[in-house]
DNA sequence: GAAAGCATGTAAGATGTTACATGATTCG
DNA sequence: CGAATCATGTAACATCTTACATGCTTTC
């Protein structure tokens, strides 16, 4: 059991779906591979902390629907007391920065601009799901009871995360811009 | 040649140092064990990217000092202006986040309590090693020709980075507090 | 005397990515 | 007609972590 399945299992644990759909699901808070999923969703059925029912659709391929077991709640609810292991950054941004009196000064600010328009489309991506989500729920699901809780703190992690990298490289940007006007 | 390879180029691009020191410079923008730098260093070394000169020393084991071949500096400026790789999140606090329900709110507190002391301490990390170099400068290294620029952005990310993690646990055990006060 | 820091390495195993493989449907 | 989406899988390879291995010095 790793950070992965557990993911996989607290996805399944609210909404039982397919391989495909948890990959979806999962894109923007853990990045994983179909190719990792679906070898890993086989191991948690049988050891017996998901079952699937196979669904039969005709529009589409049929589709393995997981669902957690009794098994796969109780080692879920075990994993969230556990302590949590320290957040891994791996940005090759931050190691070019490093190295940034290597190149041109145009380089350099294209380098921060590509981060900049990057990091607005995640956020527009965030900013959609939420304000979908607001309309669905007809305003913020900001009480801990109301089931799309998590999902309101999260996409605010989300969000809160490209804005604040946006207002670095700005930040940055102004800098190597300081130099030019010079 | 992967994205530590050029990581450990750049670092070693600026100031010849040992793997050892490699590791623990390189530790806050990208964790690696010295499992993985010592034969990748071997590697670099091998295939003309680096070179090194056996430094012996009395109060402490001998070192192998690195420094940067002109083969590694050309490799390292190509690198520059390929395209940056999306930077890759790995937080099993997300994950857990996700699972809020399933625990009480006592142990839903924990979990962001924690995480706000990790931040914390990260974030007196980067802002000490940031004072350390105000102080031997005399000043904020503002400018992209002083040599210090980058590592004065970079703690500028990680302080900001620390400081915006730390608001959204606060936000969330905020929202947490609110239900208990009901 | 034990623990922590300096210093380098190897081996085994876990985790993650890229490529290979298939096949239906929908949209432009 | 080609590309994208849905859907599931395997194989090979790259990357990263944990454990094994050694040994000296300084600090508590």
């Amino acid at each position: 059991m790793n950070t992965l399945a557990y993911g996989l299992l607290g996805l399944v644990a609210r909404t039982p779906s397919s391989g495909y759909d948890l990959m979806l699901q999962l894109q923007p808070y853990w990045q994983a591979k179909h190719s990792q999923i679906y070898p890993l969703l086989a191991k948690l059925e049988q050891e017996g902390y998901m079952e699937f029912t196979r669904v039969h659709q005709t529009d589409r391929p049929d589709k393995k629907v997981y669902s957690i077991t009794e098994k796969g709640e109780i080692a879920l609810k075990l994993w969230l007391a556990e302590p949590t292991a320290e957040p891994v950054v791996r940005d090759e941004l931050v190691l070019k920065a490093y190295c940034l009196q290597l190149t041109d000064d145009q380089k350099a600010r294209d380098l921060f601009m590509e981060r900049i328009e990057h990091c607005q489309e995640q956020m527009q991506m965030y900013e959609h799901i939420m304000s979908e989500m607001e309309q669905q729920l007809d305003g913020k699901p900001d009480h801990p009871d109301h089931p799309a809780f998590s999902d309101y703190i999260l996409l605010s992690w989300g969000r809160r995360r490209m804005k604040e990298d946006i207002l670095w490289c700005e930040w940055v940007l102004d800098l190597l811009k300081k130099k030019e006007a010079e």
